[in-house]
RNA sequence: GCGGGUGUAACUCAAUGGUAGAGUACCUGCCUUCCAAGCAGGCUACGUGGGUUCGAUUCCCAUCACCCGCUCCA
């Protein structure tokens, strides 16, 4: 009998209660949006990262790895977009995904005679962009002409009203720039996606930089070093694993929002006439990942966006989402992107980032595909799904089910009770094992209590010395998910327990 | 960002305008031959800062954190 969590909470206590994660600084009454990873917290997120790195980097001959600088010259956030409107309120258009600067956006009201079946002439609120209201005018007095023609010549000129002077409700009336639809337009929102510092001991505006809010542009900046000196040749990926910051307006859902969160990226280059191939290749081996390593329920599911979903520079982004019990989120993002990326760097850089094919003779620049994925929400999507509740001889236990290959412990070596020499026998065989697993040795208290709190801790098997092992040198195995037991001779449990990691299947009963 | 809720021990919760109690967990010892047993002992808490009051964990305000809904989400 398993059961899907139903609410964080339980998880949250749990993860606090055995040390996976904490709040960050919680004796200081904690910092909203930062988490700490607790002992078994940092064994089970490693895992999942080196899962990641083993099967995307290590066993493949067409990707290297790479480790940039979380500070970069600020001149890649120009580059990128992601400095456009930093620290000026900005107003995004829900049809048209476009981000306008609101202190240079200015609504145009203007009346047309025509009524309406009420008998209330046309408004129509246009707005426009423009450093002065002349120059934001000169956009919308086509837009305006246009209208006229369909409810007469406007009944005077039209109020002009900045944007930031907008209410709530009469932004409801405001056709932005670049559609015909009302009331698309956001309201402005200071936009400090980025955290900003200071290099050097100066604080002036001349030394700003940021703490990166992705990894990839890390790549897509060192793909010329990577060419130059990895002896690659297309097609072929560049990965990174690391921390990226975004100053989320509203951090929520435990670790799933975070203002600092770890991301595993790929950025995939290839041929413009291979991309579409490619694309479907990482959309479908992404996501077979995660069902590799546990996620195998209804919860997973892979959606392509709609698109107008698209951001403009891409053909085809798909999402591989998780149903966490808050709801349903993006684990990672596969996008074609294109030659987006290298092109911004070209024309921000004054660099030649394009790439020479041997073979065919040609230069060009290359596109790519990103699996974009995050580490914090991988691990939050495993720790919900391995969270089951069942019955051991009708005594309710909380179970973690992970994969051996990401539980933080692989198994624990316990001697059955503390005297005739158990707790040697037991030690050595753990000293032995620990050498190559994370292991764990306990001896105190009841058996039971041990199988629980090892449970609860995911840790996939439990090997104990008995009296048995002293008449004849073989231990029990015990699988966490059956509680089912067997024997194994105490000299081969470490390769009985790797063969168990590598995916052997537990003895019959 | 808006609205609502919550904040007492490691966890889950009580009580109280006169500084707090339980269960679980944890630690020590005894006992114990396989799934949270028993006995004895022990450690640990009123998120933070103000205010009212003779006195505040309790009332008020602020703040911080978390949860729920809306909003938002490169």
């Amino acid at each position: 009998m398993t059961r899907m969590l139903e609410d964080m909470d339980k998880l949250v206590s749990l993860c606090k209660r055995r040390g996976f994660i904490f709040p960050s600084s919680e004796v200081y009454g904690g910092i909203n949006g930062f988490w700490d990873y607790g002992p078994l917290g940092v064994e089970l997120k490693r895992n999942i990262k080196d899962a990641w790195w083993a099967d995307n980097v290590r066993l493949r001959d067409d990707m290297v790895g790479l480790d940039c600088s979380i500070i970069m010259n600020p001149r890649v956030w120009e580059a990128s977009g992601h400095v456009g409107g930093f620290s000026d309120p900005m107003v995004d258009c829900r049809a048209t995904k476009e981000r306008y600067r609101a202190d240079q956006m200015y609504v145009f009201a203007y009346v047309f005679p025509k009524v309406n079946h009420k008998g209330e002439p046309t408004e129509a609120w246009l707005a426009g962009l423009g450093s002065s209201p002349e120059e934001a005018l000169e956009g919308v007095e086509k837009r305006a002409a246009k209208l006229a023609k369909k409810f007469g010549e406007p009944t005077g000129a039209p109020t002009i009203i900045p944007y930031l002077q907008i209410s709530a409700e009469d932004r409801e009336k405001v056709i932005g720039p670049a559609t015909d639809e009302r009331g698309t337009l956001t309201e402005p929102r200071a936009f400090n996606l980025m955290f900003k510092t200071f290099v050097g001991a100066l604080e002036s505006e001349s030394n700003v930089a940021y703490l990166r809010p992705e990894t990839a542009q890390g790549i897509f900046a060192n793909f010329k070093n990577v060419v130059d000196t990895g002896r690659v040749k297309l097609p072929f990926g560049i990965a990174q694993v690391g921390k990226s910051f975004r100053n989320e307006i509203n951090p929520r859902n435990f670790t799933f929002r975070s203002r600092e969160f770890e991301q595993m990226e790929i950025e995939f280059f290839c041929r413009p006439d291979e991309a579409a191939e490619w694309y479907a290749y990482w959309r479908k081996s992404r996501f077979q990942w995660y069902v590799d390593l546990g996620l195998k329920s209804e919860q997973l599911r892979l959606r392509d966006h709609d698109p107008e979903e698209l951001a403009f520079y891409s053909t085809a982004t798909a999402d591989i989402e998780y149903t966490f019990p808050f709801g349903t989120s993006e684990l990672e993002g596969i996008a074609h992107r294109g030659d987006y990326d290298l092109n911004q760097h070209i024309k921000f850089s004054g660099k030649d980032l394009s790439y020479f094919d041997e073979e065919k003779k040609e230069r060009f620049v290359p596109h790519v595909i990103e699996p974009s994925a995050g580490a914090d929400r991988a691990t939050l999507a495993f720790l919900c799904e391995a969270y089951t509740e069942d019955e051991v001889g009708g005594e309710a236990r909380t179970v973690l089910k992970f994969h051996p290959r990401i539980a933080p412990v692989k198994a624990a070596v316990f001697p059955l009770v503390k005297r005739d020499g158990m707790p040697e026998k037991a030690e050595a065989i753990y000293r032995e094992m620990k050498r190559r697993f994370n292991v764990f040795y306990d001896e105190k208290g009841a058996i039971g209590r041990r199988y629980r709190r090892q449970d609860e801790a995911g840790t996939p098997f439990c090997i104990t010395v008995d009296s048995q092992t002293l008449a004849d040198g073989t231990v029990t195995f015990r699988d966490r998910d059956t509680c089912r037991q067997w024997r194994v001779p105490g000299e081969g449990a470490a390769r009985a327990l790797d063969d168990l990691l590598q995916g052997e299947s537990i003895p019959e009963a």
